[in-house]
DNA sequence: ACATTGACCTGAGAGC
DNA sequence: TGCTCTCAGGTCAATG
């Protein structure tokens, strides 16, 4: 679902097919999904405009025109964007649709409609608005200040990893993967993990997102000691072969190998 | 003050 | 075949 790599992916997907090219029209086809910010005021920064940058904190992606203000798009689960011409590559459930002059279309799609359409001053103007921690890729990300983020609770380690206020971008899935790569159990409490035990979620964590991004985010492309791809209960573990369990950790159903995750 | 749970939304797939 | 039920999951409000 869309979680950190996604949402990068979907941002080089905008950057190589939508910038520079001049809006015509900006249909909002769900006004439900635009939050802190009106339906007229999202056609006023855009119509006539271009896009000219992208930007991205954790699962929100930004795109400014040549204006003040961002639009800010979230994708909840199963939001993407999709840059098309013709009317049969359209969508099923468009939630926001530009226009350019070029006869091409951006659309937004957002099936469960859990994500959001906002605007925004500027992109750290909202992380600090929604007190998002740190973006999980961010250079300035170190060691020592995730070890402080992980001694702050004392909560599930899963349930960290996927809080925004504490960390950026890691959503269930990819909480699973950094801890399966880790050799952590999901349910394992923060504050009593050893400190060898949180370098290796820590540098297992920027490791998982940069294959994830090389790999397009799609789990077909990723190494094959990933277990992604096996996210189901019963399925053989990819690094022993013994059985993937499944279970509620945190209200999220986690996928891990009792074995390597002990 | 913190941690956990449920509602929101919709369609796919399971089960009868 | 066709109906109903369960589940998925990010976020936030409500509850513990």
């Amino acid at each position: 679902m869309p979680e950190l790599p996604d949402v990068e992916i979907f941002k080089r997907y905008i950057e190589s097919t939508s910038l520079h090219k001049r809006i015509t029209g900006v249909h909002i086809l769900s006004r439900d999904m635009v939050k802190g910010a009106s339906v007229s005021e999202i056609k006023k920064l855009l119509d006539g405009e271009r896009f000219e940058t992208t930007a991205r904190h954790g699962k929100n992606l930004f795109i400014q025109t040549g204006g003040q203000s961002w639009i800010m798009l979230h994708f909840g689960m199963t939001g993407f964007v999709k840059y098309f011409k013709n009317e049969d590559e359209r969508p099923a459930h468009v939630r926001l649709l530009i226009d350019f002059s070029n006869g091409f279309y951006l659309a937004y799609d957002c099936q469960r409609k859990f994500g959001m359409i906002s605007l925004t001053e500027s992109p750290e103007r909202f992380a600090t608005e929604k007190k998002l921690g740190l973006d999980a890729l961010d250079p300035a990300l170190d060691f020592e200040q995730f070890e402080k983020i992980l001694s702050k609770t004392n909560s599930t380690i899963k349930t960290v990893l996927m809080n925004q206020n504490f960390l950026a971008g890691l959503g269930n899935v990819y909480s699973d993967e950094i801890l399966y790569q880790a050799g952590i159990h999901p349910a394992r409490k923060s504050g009593e993990l050893d400190r060898e035990e949180k370098k290796q979620i820590f540098f297992k964590m920027g490791h998982v997102l940069r294959k994830a991004i090389e790999a397009q985010a799609d789990p077909a492309r990723f190494p094959s000691s990933f277990l992604t791809p096996y996210r189901s209960a019963g399925k053989p573990c990819p690094k022993c072969e013994g059985s993937i369990e499944k279970k509620k950790i945190g209200g999220r159903t986690s996928y891990f190998c009792p074995r390597c995750q002990g």
